[in-house]
DNA sequence: AATAATATTGCAAATTATTTGCATTTATGA
DNA sequence: TCATAAATGCAAATAATTTGCAATATTATT
């Protein structure tokens, strides 16, 4: 499975590419699991501060190449939004804490969710299941 | 439509009836709202300290009296769970801010979840939509 | 009703995630 | 190359939540 190229991302974007935000999505990018500002640090080695890494996360949430997946114990949890990576439920072990990315829903069931949603104008779904894991069961 | 006993729910539970938890209880059953620790302290017009309102929002979350239902801007909001009060989706509106109860799903879909939730046990979900809500398009 | 044992509360202080201000550095296009 | 505006790093501020500990309230027992 091919993977999105960081610069030309931020080119579609019309941001500027700068060393920071390259090496940040290049480290989203090359990533299957969610992230935190603070777990994105640790993988990018070099020492970018967690403001810049702040900053850059709220660039990319204003131009959706990332999208909010989930806020366990008052940290924001992310994940990469592309088209390798389509909106999807998570489920959350309460016994070893994982975060478990599920298969996305079928076409038929999110447009269901417009009997529910009624006027309101629907940009994100969020939904997160929690529960024991099947490895903690 | 009738209430919960605040009294009854501690006593049910097996908690202790202090005068704190019957005010916060009473708070919570009393509005059709969400809120968080800080909304409660306003709410209860007694001078509350703030940790024991978390403690106490601690334990019903322990005995699934209250259950939660979003974290926005790290600051967690939790409901009132009850026969009340099924489980229900959520829409918070990115330009008002405000968070809106939608109506339950029907048992149909619920049990549809299964084919991606796996072997994984479910026991709460939390489902939230984010966007324009009708008031402010 | 008084007492004792134990859990809960309040206050001060700590922690954690996130944000802000400002001076310095970097990217970009003229 | 140079000018300009935007991005970054560092220090400090916020905001939500948690922890420690002494004082207090609840509940079962006498
Ligand atoms: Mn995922
Ligand atoms: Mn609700
Ligand atoms: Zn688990
Ligand atoms: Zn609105």
């Amino acid at each position: 499975m091919d993977k999105c190229d960081s610069a030309v991302i931020l080119k579609q974007n019309g941001l500027k590419v700068t060393q920071q935000r390259l090496l940040l999505l290049d480290a989203i990018i090359n990533t299957d699991k969610i992230f935190s500002a603070l777990s994105l640090q640790d993988k990018v080695n070099d020492n970018m501060d967690l403001v810049t890494i702040y900053r850059i996360l709220t660039v990319f949430l204003e131009n959706k190449i990332i999208r909010d997946v989930i806020s366990k114990d008052t940290t924001r949890f992310y994940e990469l939004s592309c088209i390798h990576n389509p909106v999807h439920p998570h489920f959350v072990c309460r016994k070893c804490n994982n975060i478990i990315c599920l298969n996305s829903l079928k076409n038929g069931y999110m447009s269901k969710f417009k009997e529910i949603t009624g006027d309101n104008i629907v940009e994100n779904v969020i939904i997160q299941f929690t529960g024991i894991c099947s490895k903690c069961k």
